[in-house]
Parts: C-alpha cells; sequence; structure tokens
DNA sequence: ATTACCTCCGTACATAAGTACGGGGTCAAG
DNA sequence: CTTGACCCCGTACTTATGTACGGAGGTAAT
C-alpha cells in the first residue's frame, strides 16, 4: 500500500500514461483533472487516482467520447445519475453504427475503385478518378445536389500518361 | 448544351452544390478551385466544371480524403499518373480497414456497456463506468501503461444515486 | 434611379485537442 | 553551492475545416 500514496511527479504521471506533460496540464486547465492540490510555492505530486483518471480520459477518447463528453462523463462522480451515464453510451453506441455503416460503404467503393484500377488496360480515362465521380453522383443525387452533367472535370486526367487506362465501365 | 456555359453566381454555385458560399471562397484559397477568372471589375460566373468541381471535393472528402489529398488528386490532372491516385486509394483504403476494426471494437464495447446497465439491478456501482475502467485496462496495458491499480478512481461514482447499479461484474 | 440583395476581398473568429515556449522556482547530486 | 533536470504558470502557436464580418462596389427589379 505504499505506492498508493501521492510519488509521481507530473513528467512521470505523463509518462505512465504515456502522454505529453502539456497534455496533463491542459486536461488540468480543462477541468479534466484536479488542478490546485498543493497552492504552496511547492511542486505537486500526483497518485494512482490520477494516473486512472487519465488513463479513463485517453480510453474513452478511444472509445469515440470527446473530451466533453469525458467531462460529463467525470461529473458523474459528483452526484448525478448512472442512468446518465447509460444515455451517453447509447448516443455514442448509436454514433458508432453511423460510422460504421459510413466506413463500410467507403470500404466498398474504395475496393472497387482500386480493382478496376489493377484490372484496367488500354484505354482513356484514369478509372479510379471516374469511379469516384460515378461514387459522387451517386451518393449527392439522394440530396438535390444532383448537377445532371457529365463530370468533365477530370476529362483530362491521366489523359497523357495513365497506365491503369480502362475501357468505359459501363 | 446551353447551360454548360459558366451562368452560375457564386451563391448559385455553393446553393447547388450544398455548401456555404464561404466554403466555396475558402477552397479558393486553398488552391483547390481556380479563383481568377476574370480578374476585370465584374463578377465572377461559374459553370458545371465547377459546380463538379466542389462535388468531387465533397464526394473525396466523405471518402475520408483529407482536403489535402484530395488536392493531390486534383493536381493529378496536371500531367502526373494515375498510378498515384490508385497509391493514394490504396493508402486510404488501408486506413479505412483499420478504422473499421477500431470502430468495431468499440461497438462490441459500448455495446456490452449498455447490455451490462440495462440488466443490472441492485449493487453499488455504476457498471457503465466500471466496465469503461476494465477497457481501460484491456487496453492500455498493451503498452506497458498498466496501472496495476484497482481504479479506485471512480469509486464514489454512482454510489449515492445509481439507478442501474449490478452485483459485481467478476 | 433607388432599393435590396449580391459579390469581392481581406481579415478575424471558431472548434478540438493539444504542443511549444519563456521566465522563474525547486530539488537532488556532486 | 553550483549545475542540471524538473516543475509552475501563462501565453501563444498549431492543424484542419470552415464561418463570420465589414466595407466597397456590381446587379436586378420596380
Amino acid at each position: 500500500m505504499k505506492d498508493t500514496s501521492d510519488s509521481l511527479s507530473i513528467g512521470a504521471l505523463a509518462d505512465a500514461a504515456g502522454v505529453n506533460v502539456e497534455t496533463i496540464r491542459f486536461y488540468q486547465r480543462k477541468g479534466l483533472m484536479l488542478k490546485s492540490r498543493p497552492p504552496a510555492g511547492s511542486i505537486r505530486r500526483y497518485g494512482k487516482a490520477d494516473l486512472a483518471r487519465v488513463s479513463f480520459i485517453k480510453a474513452a477518447q478511444r472509445l469515440g467520447f470527446s473530451l466533453g463528453e469525458v467531462s460529463e462523463l467525470l461529473k458523474l462522480e459528483d452526484g448525478t445519475h448512472c442512468v446518465e451515464a447509460r444515455r451517453l453510451a447509447e448516443h455514442k453506441l448509436h454514433d458508432v453504427h453511423q460510422k460504421l455503416a459510413h466506413l463500410r460503404r467507403i470500404e466498398l467503393t474504395l475496393r472497387q475503385l482500386v480493382n478496376r484500377c489493377d484490372s484496367a488496360r488500354g484505354a482513356v480515362k484514369c478509372p479510379l478518378i471516374s469511379s469516384l465521380q460515378r461514387h459522387l453522383k451517386r451518393i449527392t443525387g439522394r440530396r438535390g445536389v444532383d448537377t445532371g452533367i457529365g463530370f468533365r472535370v477530370s476529362e483530362r486526367l491521366c489523359r497523357t500518361t495513365c497506365q491503369h487506362s480502362i475501357k468505359p465501365l459501363g
């Protein structure tokens, strides 16, 4: 139980948590970490609770919580309800689902793009760019942003030196 | 073929693309959109090519390209190789795979958190927070950041008013 | 031709999440 | 007791992506 006591300098704390010293100070300024322990003209010491707090913040960030949300989570210590934390987590889960769906669509599109590039020989336009443009058409069409145009913007694209050119993909 | 001609004001262009006027200007400043077409003391007009360009930028962003990368993509028009675009896309695909894996882990963790919260009755600690702390332990343990502590940081958490308390999750 | 709205341009502000710097204090070792 | 490594504090800078503002001048409708 000896090192339960506050024995770390801010630098040691930062090292232990794998963050920059300035990050700790930043959290203090943000109110995420308690700041004014020994207001005497001396050096502050930190202990395991502080380390856990920094690590908690970082863990929550990795789960997609912003510092503001982490702050909410931490404020729950001060008498608010656990149900609040649950609400937050549920909301975040919803976010994550949306991000996942979005990323999956992106993944598909990119994979198709690269594959097309790979299998393409002997034509005029860069398949990646024109695919991107078709993709664009697809996803922007939903919002009344349908340009109704042939996406000429990159017509010259790769015309001179494209090595992975392709037949019209129609 | 009549409205192939440049006939849009910047506002109309912005509307058509579904972005803010200032965003267009911002892209011009960044060199993503051509800027000085009619340097005469008049109003610039934009056409379909410009609309396509804005839309292209937005589409690429949605695919996870940063404006810097979009800029690279657009610079490919100026003589570089299509193979470069493919390399970029491959790289981005790799990024996306990593993000997906990460998000899936997060999704799982969050789901477990919420579920535990739902099924929890009659104990002392907020399951969400303590689960988060266990999660923390798991994921930070890999980097020598293992605190070796019991995560007492939020011991008081929810102790007073937690409505979704839970038995020790062991 | 007056009114109302639009454009142009440059500059400043916003947000998130830090990072860097500089002047001065403290601590431990040689 | 000096030296070097840390710490404290406040301020400023960074990056990415925009937004907002203000003054001057163009444009379109009445």
